[in-house]
DNA sequence: ACCTGAACACCGTTCAAGT
DNA sequence: ACCTGAACACCGTTCAAGT
């Protein structure tokens, strides 16, 4: 049973950001060995060096991939015209923590330490700075003010606030701290308040 | 040049702690090796199998010992009794975004994910569940109520509301997103107010 | 009781060699 | 152009042996 070709024909990169990607998803990201992804594609651990230059380097092209995926979870909630912007900013917060509950180990990489460098080795992100997600954020703040309903002196610092929220809440959560687990719905309940009370002109 | 003697009299465990939490706050976890350690103890590398089952159960028993230093530096802010509550709540959250800018490394093993295995096999952190610190803003909070300052419907909840806040600019500060390390200084101020605008009784 | 040295199975990476 | 197999230096862990 010998096979007639090694060859991938040019997908072997995609193939293997995919079952990279998917192999963090299920078992972390420690479970990502050389090893284990020869073994999925067929080829030897060896063959990734004609596609990346690294482990590293194939784990940053992971989060920028994922980070797609992640940033086309929320686009559709922020399109939705026919909603109010206090509804976007709640639907979209409910996106938030329930992509990062059902995709702990993906999250945990996406807003790890490693993404530092991918910002740093690719310029688009670094120039741009903000992620699309971010942006749209601040975009649905701003549209609130406009309409009179908001308050914001500053709506990128605004934006930061309800990101860190956000992510703090999906991240302690995850991670299992402070009960977070056994009171997620209550404290998305409070914390959305309290956000929008600081927001609502008075 | 040889040794009198390669013991170290009951205190290698302590020391191997110690090296630990110093390579990590220095260098990062993953310079943590026990040949290193090894190096910097003047021990073989398998010394360590004496004191901890596993590398794993002496990373552990960092983290716990981390936690320590961690909790002692806001117990004297708690107790500033001649401070207000709103002002120690204000003290409390600068020296816990300081105390992370300065110990990223230490700062993102301790509310890293190796934490619930730490909490899994320590019954009293797993009986008592919540942090020292986490206890004491509670406490911070129901302070504030009885002295009919703040109006809040669930204590524990407003806590980990607090928290998730600290804990999302901390680390996304630390790991690069967002620009927040640019903007820290009026990202606290907005989200302090936010904060205690939703508790202020009006 | 405490530590060592050799051995084991793994890891990422390099490189000459094969098609 | 694309992939392999052997080799290298590392890693955590086990274990018989030394004091």
């Amino acid at each position: 049973m010998k096979k007639t070709s090694n060859y991938h024909h040019g997908n072997l990169k995609e193939e293997l950001l995919n079952q990279a990607l998917n192999i963090i998803q299920t078992q972390g990201i420690d479970a990502v060995t050389l090893q284990v992804l020869g073994n999925k594609l067929g080829t030897s651990r060896t063959a990734i060096y004609r596609h990346f230059s690294s482990k590293q380097d194939l784990l940053q092209n992971v989060i920028f991939f994922g980070f797609e995926k992640f940033e086309e979870k929320f686009s559709p909630i922020f399109q939705m015209k026919e909603k109010t912007v206090v509804e976007r900013l709640y639907l979209v917060g409910i996106e938030y923590i329930n992509f990062s509950i059902a995709n702990p180990n993906l999250y945990r990489i996406l807003f790890g330490e490693k993404f530092q460098e991918v910002r740093e080795s690719n310029c688009d992100i670094s120039e741009e700075e903000n992620s699309e997600g971010f942006h749209a954020l601040m975009k649905l703040l701003i549209e609130g003010e406009e309409a009179k309903l908001f308050n914001i002196s500053n709506p990128m610092t605004q934006a930061q606030v309800i990101f860190s929220l956000c992510h703090g809440m999906a991240s302690l959560y995850i991670d299992g701290h402070m009960n977070i687990k056994d009171n997620i719905k209550e404290l998305y309940e409070v914390s959305f308040k309290t956000i929008i009370n600081g927001l609502l002109v008075k």
